[in-house]
DNA sequence: TCGAGTCTGCCTAACGACAGATAGGGAAGC
DNA sequence: GCTTCCCTATCTGTCGTTAGGCAGACTCGA
């Protein structure tokens, strides 16, 4: 089917720039896993920066409505809190695998400007999400609130890319205890 | 001089790496750098790999000397938790600049094992020394001095890489400011 | 003291592998 | 007949790495 492949290779590329980066993702290789060539793939993507923002911004649409729908279906912000990093968490179980945002971040001298903004959008969609429950949840207040985020999403990213640097998601669950212990994060 | 060529290869690829991480790091344009050639660099490091481990290594040890350095400087620990993260401000502030630790954690899947190893190293160094001023700051119990110093190394490498993000070192010790205000920096 | 040999540091030239990208063709479906 | 989707073949550039040579500085025996 025609639009499965363009989302297939969304997807795989999804994975790889999660393992190994923006540098590190190959058409051959991406083809290769999609299972049709790599000149196909410039029949979806015009370029390597075209489909580095396409996948940039479909990981940040993708994380809006995910969040949206937690908010939605426990309708309860202080909760919602709580879940807020096993997102983060999911990724590491899942190969070690960072954040796409954060491995972007970190090549961002290298990146193409479109994938730069689109990788940007992650943290703002983020940082949007969080201000919003922690007012919500009476944790912030609303003039706060945005610092607050912030300073959250940031944490819980450097709590990431240190457990990756470990290969060992339990040196995450420990310190997203001691951000709790601490009062960065609600309990 | 024989030993400064060296060590101007190792300063250079350090920024390097700093900058556009292992990946990013070429031969040909560091030997351009430092103003020889590529295949002169193999007479200093057997392999990209075991230069990326000296780089690693270098950078630890120098943090590590730093490090001791304010204490013994100071001598007042509460301050010198205050004065922690300017370190990593500082890469910031000259272009940009990434922990190289940090990019090496991303990077991680793709590094030789060696690289990998020392790149931890760093990490290794600032807990410890954290953990130990925690203590002497009376901030922290002993105990609980380990988790505690990983949270505070782990959410201010997340400040950094979220400032790089946007190219902006106000929104690092904007970050700082709120781990200071939410109770994980001592103030 | 001098010549021979060795070490050091850098060079040119080239290798094979792989990168992103392009031209142009073939087959299926509206 | 035109669009969609994928193909083969190939281009240009860069990568890490290697072979082999050249010039200066060192060591050491005659």
């Amino acid at each position: 089917m025609s639009t499965s492949a363009k989302e297939t290779i969304l997807a795989a590329a999804r994975k790889t720039v999660q393992a190994h980066g923006y540098g590190g993702l190959s058409y051959r290789d991406l083809a290769a896993e999609v299972g049709i060539k790599a000149a196909s793939i410039y029949h979806h993507f015009a370029s390597k920066a075209d489909l580095g923002a396409a996948v940039a911004r479909r990981y940040w649409e993708d994380t809006a409505a995910e969040l949206d729908a937690i908010l939605a279906e426990t309708g309860d912000p202080l909760r919602c809190l709580q879940l807020y990093p096993n997102t983060f968490r999911r990724s590491l179980e899942d190969g070690n695998r960072l954040c796409l945002c954060s491995f972007m971040s970190a090549e961002y001298a290298n990146l193409p400007e479109a994938v730069q903004r689109e990788a940007q959008g992650f943290a703002d969609v983020n940082v949007a999400w969080l201000a919003k429950v922690l007012v919500l949840a009476g944790a912030a207040e609303p003039m706060g609130s945005e610092a607050r985020a912030r300073a959250i999403f940031a944490a819980v990213s450097g709590a990431q890319l240190y457990a990756r640097s470990r290969s060992d998601v339990s040196q995450f669950d420990d310190l997203i205890e001691s951000y709790r212990a601490s009062g960065l994060l609600p309990t």
